[in-house]
RNA sequence: GUGAGUGUAGCUCAAUGGUAGAGCGCCGGACUGUGGCUCCGGAUGUUGCGGGUUCAAUCCCCGUCACUCACCCCA
């Protein structure tokens, strides 16, 4: 046997039920928010991300799944969806198609991580983004939908935590009073802490270890440093929130990894998730679209992870479809005749099974039993001679018989009087 | 990239330095045209892979791969 590659997994049969649920909300939410699908392609050009996502992150340092193709371009499996986002934004001027530049996206991504919990190298993402509007209506907008898609999963321990990071002035000012507040006791601090002071001092927030914390603790909060203009944005964003009736923490820690965020950071957090905690995260970013070479737009977004939603969702979410019939031949003579009957319920809409070999009567009968298929169509000689079939109802047991060129409308007036739901029932 | 734990049947797990067993599941029969329950019978393992120690390794040692969790990073 030939293994799957590390860190990526196959969504079997048994739970791509509640994978399809969380597809299906997610859709159905965007839709409802005025958001347009758009679908990029999975490789791209290594500089988008370096350019992007930011020289300084470990997702593009160390994490990028990056090759040299056979015309000698270097292309990576994209790590994120922002900056394809962007890309396909800019490179197809979608600001003057669109009413709104609000796009949503699902799709695989790729990072050469460690696995753990919650964690795959191939993962999945919703993403959404809106290009071009800096009012902070749209950040109460964005985080309001985030917080609803969530909901409607109908995961309820979920945590609302934002922040606010500033501009690009705000933040090299909070960093040097980060830097001048630590002084001479970086050296106390983790290796971790330490390399950080240097590389990127905002994510000595992201510390766990505790004996740093005393030190973290008595640092200054990014809020303290904002100026008036990114101040009075996320005074705004609260009352957006607030006026929605949103419970949320505003946690001076979060401060997101990648190098683009400005203002506005938030994440909805997960219960029971373990390390890997963040269903979603996102916030503004008003300074990329211009620098991957178009107009001077802002943009705010966030990135579900679809492992994490579904590992959130609740025990019996989802669901598996089951068929309406499952057809049994019993003696050579009546297979024709039997696989023409299950051609029929399908073509009228139902999902109907039957099998392929000569197995004998019990032995569909079990098959039948292990499917799930609420009733068996039975077809023997003796319902082939009379233009009969037996319907027996594998929950009660109860059987009857049918006119055969009444079956279908029999079946399918049933269905009409218990609201049928296209052959897919909760378990 | 770092650390810890775990790899035995399809699944969940036992076992012993002398080449493996249970439960569930699966297949068949009792019921030769009828599932579920019961009873009876049956099949399946290169004990993750490679090497070492040993008369002998699934068990001990080394390596490797995979999985799990955590660090790191982040969805």
């Amino acid at each position: 046997m030939i293994p799957g590659i590390r860190g990526t997994r196959d969504i079997l049969p048994a739970e791509v039920g509640r994978w399809q649920q969380v597809e299906r909300v997610a859709r159905a939410v965007c839709e409802r928010y005025g958001y347009a699908e758009i679908r990029t392609p999975v490789i791209e050009r290594e500089e988008l991300f370096a350019k992007g996502t930011g020289e300084s992150t470990d997702i593009v340092q160390k994490e990028m799944y990056a090759f040299t193709d056979k015309g000698g371009d270097r292309i990576t499996l994209r790590p994120e969806a922002t900056p394809s986002m962007v890309r396909a934004f800019v490179e197809h001027s979608l600001e003057q198609e669109l009413p709104f530049a609000k796009l949503y996206s699902l799709g695989p991504m790729f990072r050469y991580e460690r696995p753990q919990k919650g964690r795959y190298r191939q993962f999945h993402q919703l993403d959404v983004e809106v290009f071009g509007v800096t009012d902070a209506a749209v950040d109460g907008e964005v985080i309001e939908m985030a917080s609803a898609f969530v909901s409607e999963l109908g995961i309820d321990t979920a945590e609302l935590v934002i922040n606010s990071v500033g501009c690009a002035d705000c933040r090299t000012r909070f960093s040097a009073a980060l830097l001048e507040a630590l002084g001479e006791r970086v050296p106390e601090l983790c290796g971790d802490c330490q390399r950080r002071a240097r590389t990127n001092p905002l994510r000595i927030f992201d510390c766990k270890v505790p004996a740093d914390q005393p030190i973290i603790d008595a640092l200054p909060h990014s809020e303290d440093f904002l100026c008036d203009a990114c101040r009075a944005h996320f005074d705004e964003v609260k009352r957006h929130l607030d006026a929605y009736g949103l419970l949320y923490r505003v946690s001076h820690r979060l401060v997101r990894g990648l190098d683009y965020y400005t203002r506005t950071t938030f994440e909805i957090l997960g219960a029971g998730l373990g390390a890997q905690n963040a269903l979603l995260g996102g916030g503004r970013y008003d300074h990329l679209v211009k620098r991957l070479g178009g107009p001077d737009r802002a943009g705010i977004g966030f990135a579900a992870g679809l492992e994490r939603l579904v590992l959130a969702l609740s025990e019996g979410a989802g669901g598996t479809t089951v068929a309406d019939a499952f057809v049994v031949a019993i003696g050579d003579a009546s297979w024709p005749a039997a696989r023409i009957l299950a051609r029929d319920l399908r073509k009228a809409g139902l999902t109907a099974l039957i099998d392929y070999d000569g197995h004998s009567s019990k032995s569909q009968m079990k098959r039948a039993n292990r499917s799930g298929a609420r009733r068996v169509l039975i077809l023997g000689e003796d319902e082939l001679a009379r233009q009969q079939v037996t319907i027996k109802e594998m929950g009660t047991g109860h059987q009857h018989t049918v006119a055969r060129d009444q079956v279908t409308a029999h079946l399918l007036e049933i269905f009409h009087g218990r609201h049928r739901d296209d052959g897919i029932h909760r378990a």
